[in-house]
DNA sequence: TAACTTTTATACTAATTAGTATAAAATAAT
DNA sequence: ATTATTTTATACTAATTAGTATAAAAGTTA
C-alpha cells in the first residue's frame, strides 16, 4: 500500500486533498507555502534552527513577515513544517524504490544515496541538537512521529530482509544498522569532502557509500 | 597586582609552563580554569554553543559571572578554550598510543574508540555548525589550527601506513578515511544507541567500531 | 466605480542574553 | 588590626529577535 495520504498541509493553509477544484487564490497559497518550506529547509540545512531568523526567512522568500505568519503560527511550526516535508519526501522515495523489484540491499543503498544527495545539495535540514526545544516539539508532533515510525518500519523490513539474504552483516543488530543509516542523512563528511574541491558529488556519494557498506578496513585478516 | 607573576593560559589566567613554583592563588586559578573548561565542554556536548548561556556556565561552575570574565574575555573565548582543551587531550592520547608499538590499524581503532567514549560520556563538544560565527573564530585561532594540522598529519601517517599494511581499504582516499574518522567523534548514532537503553557503553563502542571498519554490508558477493 | 480582502512596510513589545559597572562581602597579606 | 585584593550579588546596557499592531498600498470581486 502507498504510504502517502495527505490531508492538511504543514501550515494552516489550504488542504491539497479535498478536491481538484481549487480557486486561483488557493493554488497561490499552496505554491507560496511550498516556497516557504523550501526556503526554511535550505536555511535549516545551512545555518541550523537557532541561527535562522524569521525575518531572514521572510526576506528570502520575498514576502512580508506578517504574511509568513498567516501560513505558520510560529518559528517552530515553520521548522516542523520543513522537517515533515522532508520526511514526506523520504517516504515518497521509499514508495518509489519499493515499486522496483530490487534486492533489499540495493533498496537500502538507494535510499541512503538519495538522502546523501539531498544533504550534498543543502536540502537536508540539520537535526535539532539533542537538548533543544525544537526536538521536544517535534516528538510531540503526531504527524511527524507517525511518519518516523512508518519510515523506520519500512527500513527495518529492508534491513531484516537483507540480513536474511546474507547481504548485511548479521553481527550488527538491525537497530544499529537503522541508526547508522539515518546518520548518513546528516553526515558531515559529505560537506567536508565537497569543500575540499577534489571530488564531484557523484564521486563523494560513491566513496561514502563504499565506506559505509564495505567498511574502511580491508577484510584481509581478522 | 604583580605583573611578573602572570602571563597567559587559554584564558587570561596563570601560565602553566613557567615554573613549578606556583603560589596558592595561582594554583587555585588553574584549578578553577580547568573546572570552567570542563563545564563548558559538557555544556557544548549536551546543548551546543547557541543554546549554552554564559549565566548558565557561571551557575554550573558555581562562581559569579564577573569572575568568569576574569578568566575568559568572551563567550567565544570560552568555547574556543574548551575546544582547544579537547584537541589537546586528543593529541596527548595520540602520543600515548604512539608509545605502544601497535600496527597502524590498531592505533586508528584506539583513537577512534577514545573519541567515541568521550562522546558517549558527553565530554565531546559538538562541532559548530557550518555557517556559524564560532567556526570562523575557531579557524582564525592559530593555536587551534596548528593542533588540527598536527593531529591530521599524525592520523594521516597512520592511515597511509595501514593502507600499506593492507589493513585499510585502498580504494578510499586517505582524505576520505580521515574525515570519516573525525566524524566518529561526533556520531549521533552513539547517543541514539545509548538512549535506546539496550546496550552498555562498551557494547556500543564495539558495534560502531565494527560497523565503521568492517562495514554494515557482508563481503559475500560483489 | 465601489466594497472588500490581502499584502506590505513599519514600528512596536517583550523576552532573552552577552557583557559591564558597582558596591558590599569575603579573603588574603602585611 | 589594617590594608589591599578578589569575589559576589545585583542591576544595568545594548543588541538581537519572535511575534504583533496598524495603516497604507495593492489586488480582487461585484
Amino acid at each position: 500500500m502507498s504510504i502517502k495520504e495527505k490531508t492538511e498541509t504543514t501550515g494552516k493553509g489550504v488542504s491539497k486533498s479535498s478536491s481538484s477544484k481549487l480557486t486561483f487564490k488557493q493554488r497561490m497559497m499552496i505554491k507560496r507555502e511550498q516556497l516557504i518550506i523550501e526556503t526554511v529547509n535550505s536555511l535549516l540545512a545551512t545555518k541550523g534552527y537557532d541561527a535562522m531568523t524569521v525575518d531572514e526567512i521572510a526576506d528570502t522568500v520575498g514576502i512580508a513577515k506578517a504574511s509568513l505568519y498567516r501560513h505558520f503560527p510560529s518559528k517552530e511550526a515553520l521548522a516542523v513544517g520543513a522537517l515533515v516535508d522532508t520526511m514526506q519526501a523520504g517516504l515518497d522515495e521509499i514508495d518509489k524504490i519499493n515499486l522496483q523489484n530490487l534486492p533489499a540491499i540495493d533498496k537500502l543503498k538507494a535510499i541512503t544515496q538519495w538522502a546523501m544527495r539531498l544533504k550534498l545539495n543543502q536540502k537536508m535540514p540539520n537535526l535539532p541538537s539533542e537538548n533543544s526545544q525544537l526536538r521536544e516539539h517535534l516528538l510531540a508532533h503526531e504527524k511527524y512521529t507517525d511518519m518516523l515510525v512508518i519510515m523506520s518500519d519500512n527500513l527495518g523490513e529492508w534491513i531484516e530482509q537483507a540480513q536474511q539474504d546474507g547481504r548485511l552483516n548479521t553481527e550488527l543488530s538491525p537497530l544499529c544498522i537503522l541508526y547508522t543509516l539515518y546518520a548518513k542523512a546528516c553526515d558531515p563528511v559529505l560537506g567536508f569532502l565537497k569543500s575540499s574541491g577534489l571530488y564531484s558529488d557523484d564521486q563523494i556519494i560513491e566513496m561514502v557509500t563504499k565506506a559505509y557498506f564495505d567498511g574502511v578496513g580491508k577484510p584481509n585478516e581478522k
